[in-house]
DNA sequence: CGAGAACTTGACGCTTTTCAAGTTGGGTGG
DNA sequence: CCACCCAACTTGAAAAGCGTCAAGTTCTCG
């Protein structure tokens, strides 16, 4: 229902018809050409490798893979976690349409997973190649910058997140996260569908599903949100956002 | 004692003689130079504006602040802290000597403040001039991204920290990376001193003071390690990665 | 329709925090 | 130079929050 459309093993059309140009992609205002003229918008259009389809859990990079690429979500959502030597996981982020995935991998090598979590497409962008676009289109080299900027910020969120907040607090936050990047998208700020399971909320947010299982009871019985199964509608989204801040204070349980 | 000469107000010698070029810099081999010809550096060195020094607990710069310049650490230490809406700070990070900060700052105003934990030095690196060179040096962009793009990883790991460890094992972890970095850059790993209070320390793990406090006083007590104020030695550097890496289970206490 | 995955809920226990009361050391003023 | 003071740190006891374990329910998919 969700998923869009076939999902063939081979395409079904040439390569070329697949290639769709950023500018009639509906995330062009967030992704990588955002700000560019459309001479330049073209000239990314040139470099874009194929567009890549992934299933529901299969993985787009591994870590320890030899860096290539950057990958553009073109629809459907990911997770990307690292592993450590003890064998544990923790997720580092969810990421959905417009945003840039395998940054953290310039370096030489990935150094997370990245795994769909429903039908998704991806546009792959050869970094060489990117490379030389750079100093052709100043303002893509600098968008890009401002880009890898965000994502150390969003990180450092992160770490405020899991080192300073009650469980209460991080899932408020990440409730409201969702909803505002949805919004950007167009899409309903309040009523959304979680793609991750409530485990990887936990690991995300460093936390047992558990937990995540009762903060999802507590906050329906406040009434601060409606829950059927993945579908989450936010009835209080000031009340949620007051939480997030820490504004307000926790409540008992 | 451990404070590099004199801090005058005001300088002493001309702004020229303060400039030390970035090849007879002790950490040109881990800087923004790395890897650079020599005509590169000279190139570089054009551009990096005053050295600037600052006196213990003397703030870079601060949240909000609009962005201008990256800067890189000539000797001393500094804490980077994110502050939220409730007034809950996080330390995302520790730098030291050869090490970049503001990159967080590149899309536009920086995001977290920056203090001096000692009396330190930076070289000011005005990032529009950088953005110049960039389309002049090639080998220089590209390890800027390599630098940006390791700070993500390194900040991943702190989230696995945060997000999936004890106590037990992120202090390990802690002293472990000090000493890496310490070693990096030609001083003893088994002989170093905290340039941070535990209260830094236990804010940057996710702990509380009385925490640190605890767990030094049972890693020394285990024979791990030696302290002294906040001079540390390393006794048992082997027994505290493995604990680091998580292959050896928690002691009791 | 059946089996397993995903999720929920409750009881209990452990890790870490909180609160409290010191101790130590560096810096300052008399 | 010493006494004093405050910041930084240490240590203990009690409490809280969240994890662990266990049992059960619901949903999904073949």
């Amino acid at each position: 229902m969700n998923q869009p459309m076939s999902l063939p093993g081979t395409p079904p059309v040439s390569i070329q018809a697949l290639k769709t140009s950023c500018s009639a992609c509906s995330m062009h205002q967030l992704c990588l050409p955002m700000g560019l003229e459309d001479a330049d918008i073209n000239r990314l259009d040139q470099i874009i490798g194929r567009r890549r389809r992934l299933a529901r859990d299969e993985r787009l990079y591994q870590m320890g893979e030899p860096f290539g690429s950057l990958y553009a979500v073109r629809f459907g959502h990911f997770k990307t976690y690292q592993v450590n030597a003890a064998g544990e996981a923790q997720i580092t982020g969810f990421q959905m349409a417009g945003e840039l995935l395998g940054m953290d991998a310039i370096s030489g090598t990935h150094h997370c997973d990245a795994v769909a979590l429903e039908d998704s497409e991806v546009c792959e962008i050869p970094f060489s190649r990117l490379e030389e676009l750079f100093g052709e289109v100043p303002a893509l080299l600098r968008h890009f910058h401002r880009i890898m900027s965000q994502e150390i910020t969003r990180e450092q969120n992160v770490m405020l997140l899991l080192g300073n907040m009650r469980a209460e607090q991080r899932f408020a936050v990440f409730l409201v996260n969702l909803s505002a990047r949805y919004a950007a998208r167009g899409y309903s700020p309040t009523s959304f569908q979680l793609r991750m399971s409530r485990e990887d909320i936990g690991n995300y947010l460093g936390l047992t599903i558990e937990s995540i299982s009762r903060l999802l009871s507590r906050f329906k019985k406040q009434g601060w949100i409606q829950v059927d199964k993945r579908e989450v509608t936010l009835l209080d989204p000031a009340k949620l956002k007051a939480v997030a801040a820490g504004t307000d204070v926790c409540s008992p349980a």
